[in-house]
DNA sequence: ATAAATGCAAATAGTTTGCATGCCC
DNA sequence: GGGCATGCAAACTATTTGCATTTAT
């Protein structure tokens, strides 16, 4: 069994339910392995559950945060999105395109390390986002 | 003339126009030296300009931050706050009592040399957040 | 004088909430 | 069966936009 089914059975055994609506959310963002805004996530869900609605899907992506099953990060815009919180990772996000790139989350430990030894705070910050701009764009740039 | 004035001078002279409104907002931000919502920002310059509108603050917000006056960062909740573009810096917010700390840019830059060197990016993320625990709040989380 | 910026009001986007119904355990 | 979760509709908050008017240069 493995981590996510695990955590499946904790909630249940805590008596929440796992929901089709739930399910089918998890295997969105699980299937995509990529962030998702909650209109994209929405309109994918549809597919599955013709009957959901957004208010559903905001219910639940709050709920799968806090289980901890889901993760949220700010990118550009000021819009939330949503990501399987299967391993830890950081985004490095081209300003000019928009592609994202993996970071694994080992990188910023020792500038955390730095923080916490200067301000004595425990730092906890997860899914930091950093933009910037890719190989590609900055070729284009320069033409 | 200190670097402000310098730019204000450079936008008179490529046709924008130094408004009451503008340099109200510029002046709210400087006088703060903290990172502002528009919505607070907007109840300080009714003071001053009892008519201004919160459409206008959102347009010179968005201005200002064109023209590098003003910088934009996420902060919890979504929402964009606003603060005076003045020196490079980050933050590290309690998550618990809303206490900020500011982290001198410099910190991240070994952080972003490792970033340019293995993916290729040109890193050009300002005013990041971090998260965490204060000292105080760390305390009495253990009581 | 004239183009840029503002105020007003309305529209839009994103998100949250109350309540009756449905459905997982 | 009981209580948690959903759907529906409406409310709410944050932000943007069109247009007539004002105003900085």
């Amino acid at each position: 069994m493995d981590k996510i089914n695990i955590t499946l059975a904790r909630l249940r055994s805590q008596g929440y339910r796992l929901t089709p609506q739930r399910l089918t959310i998890l295997h969105i963002l699980s299937e995509s392995g990529d962030h998702l805004t909650p209109l994209e996530i929405y309109l994918k869900a549809r597919q599955a559950l013709p009957g959901i609605t957004e208010a559903t899907i905001y219910r639940t992506l709050n709920f799968l945060t806090e289980k901890e099953l889901v993760l949220a990060a700010h990118i550009g815009s000021g819009q939330l999105v949503y990501e399987i919180a299967e391993h830890d990772h950081d985004h490095l996000i081209c300003r000019a395109c928009g592609k994202t790139h993996e970071i694994d989350h080992i990188a910023l430990k020792s500038l955390y390390e730095y923080f916490e030894s200067t301000t004595g705070y425990q730092i906890d910050s997860v899914h930091q986002t950093f933009f910037g701009l890719c190989p590609e764009c900055q070729k284009k740039n320069n033409l």
